[in-house]
DNA sequence: TCTGGGGTCCTAGGACCC
DNA sequence: TCTGGGGTCCTAGGACCC
């Protein structure tokens, strides 16, 4: 058996941790530049706030009743790994899958004990954090995924919710349950599945599996495999080593200045320059895309990328900084007011498994070193007295492109400066 | 005025090879 | 009228996730 656990609307609860003030209030946590609501509290949702709805257009009373923050990722994700943490005094299989879910295997274990086990987990995260999570505990994971959505809506099941495979439960709950509500159907698949007569995920599960993988995909068979109780899908490793590395943001404001690209894509490189190296691995392209804003249909529309590659794979910010510059050059038009800018770093490898050149001379090993022991240390000084102590270039003051988050709270786990807001604030 | 950011996997189809 | 066959590799794009 394999559980789902996952923090009630997460951001939220992680906001209410640190200023319990906001229980029972109408809460809400937004997107980067303020853009649109990605958290919402139970009370939130009650004043039929949707997920994703764009900040500007929530109606004035709402807007005027609701507390809305800006995210604080840096939060967030300590708080991510202290649950994680806290799941791991309950089995030695806990696999984060994203900043608010684990999944937690329980092979081995006495099935008929494990309800109580999940509600002890559940008990201690909140203890220990502060955090509630719903818990869903199934033989797979597409079916314990079903099983958490249950936790969380059917007061009765107090948080934790156990659907086995062949149970009247299971087969009621998937006959009730839309297709488009399963982990890995959405709104295209779901259209098509309509067309061959499958609504629910009852029917799906039903339906014959090589007959979905030839209409479909392989994807969409292991989930007729997983509804029946037969596990197909693995979970990659969240730590192994991502193999594209991307940053990118939108701007607070719309500009045409080449400066300003360019000062934004300088910044984007060097995040995903220190992203590659913490990783361990070196890039061997690097691609830079800009856009104009989607939303202004009159405004003449411009969106393109460039690909340039490293003349050697480099883990280096300086080499990584002039193919993106490079890149940028090539694509930027007068003209034309972007909203987006970002940047790829691409055919990532092993640092450790560089392939050496037969061209190679000492003077290169050498260079090689050098940067590499200077990256190190720059990452080291950043790492321990903030982020951009030390960098290249400068930026410009009151850039076009720098993030609107004016309602953030403090990094209370992150920060000591801004912990002492709490107090004094 | 104001609409997020960062990923993965899979498939189809073209280029290329012998 | 009929114009090989089989394989690999790469890329773009679709779909999905949180």
């Amino acid at each position: 058996m394999i559980a789902m656990v996952d923090g009630d609307n997460f951001y939220v609860s992680c906001e209410r941790v640190f200023n319990p003030r906001l229980e029972g209030l109408p809460v809400g946590v937004l997107s980067n530049n303020d853009g649109c609501v990605v958290a919402r509290s139970r009370e939130l949702k009650a004043l039929g706030v949707a997920l994703g709805a764009p900040l500007h257009l929530l109606p004035p009373a709402i807007r005027r009743q609701a507390v809305l923050l800006s995210s604080n990722y840096a939060l967030y994700g300590d708080v991510s790994r202290r649950v994680n943490r806290v799941l791991a005094e309950f089995s030695p299989d806990v696999e984060p899958y994203s900043i608010d879910e684990s999944f937690v295997g329980f092979t081995g274990f006495d099935p008929g004990a494990l309800e109580t086990h999940c509600h002890r987990l559940r008990e201690t995260v909140r203890q220990w954090t502060g955090i509630p999570v719903g818990v869903g505990v199934a033989p797979t994971r597409v079916l314990a995924k079903v099983a958490n959505r249950l936790s969380k809506r059917m007061p009765a099941y107090e948080g934790v919710c156990r659907l086995d495979a062949d149970s009247d439960v299971t087969r009621r709950v998937l006959q009730q349950l839309p297709v488009t509500q399963l982990w890995g159907v959405a709104r295209r698949t779901g259209e098509r599945l309509a067309l061959m007569g499958i609504e629910t995920a009852w029917q799906l599960r039903e339906a014959d599996p090589k007959q979905i993988r030839s209409a479909f995909s392989v994807v969409l068979e292991r989930i007729v495999w997983e509804l029946r109780g037969h596990p197909a899908i693995e979970l990659e490793d969240v730590n192994a080593p991502r193999q594209r590395i991307l940053v990118s943001r939108s701007f607070g404001r719309l500009s045409g200045e080449l400066g300003d690209l360019q000062a934004a894509v300088r910044q984007h490189a060097t995040r995903a320059a220190e992203k590659l190296r913490r990783q361990g691995s070196l890039a061997q392209a690097v691609l830079v895309f800009l856009r104009t804003d989607p939303h202004r249909v009159c405004d003449p529309q411009y969106t393109n990328s460039q690909v340039v590659a490293l003349e050697e794979p480099s883990d280096a910010t300086p080499a990584l900084l002039e193919a993106a510059r490079r890149a940028l050059a090539a694509i930027f038009l007068e003209g034309h007011r972007y909203q987006k800018c970002g940047v790829m770093l691409l055919d990532l490898m092993d640092a450790e498994r560089r392939q050496l050149s037969l061209l190679d001379e000492p003077k290169d090993a050498w260079r090689r070193d050098r940067n590499r022991r200077l990256m190190a240390t720059l990452d080291r000084l950043n790492r321990e007295m903030g982020r951009d102590t030390v960098r290249f270039g400068l930026p410009h003051a009151d850039s076009a492109w720098a993030l609107r988050c004016q309602r953030r709270t403090g990094r209370y786990t992150t920060r000591w400066d801004e912990l002492m807001r709490v107090r004094t604030g």
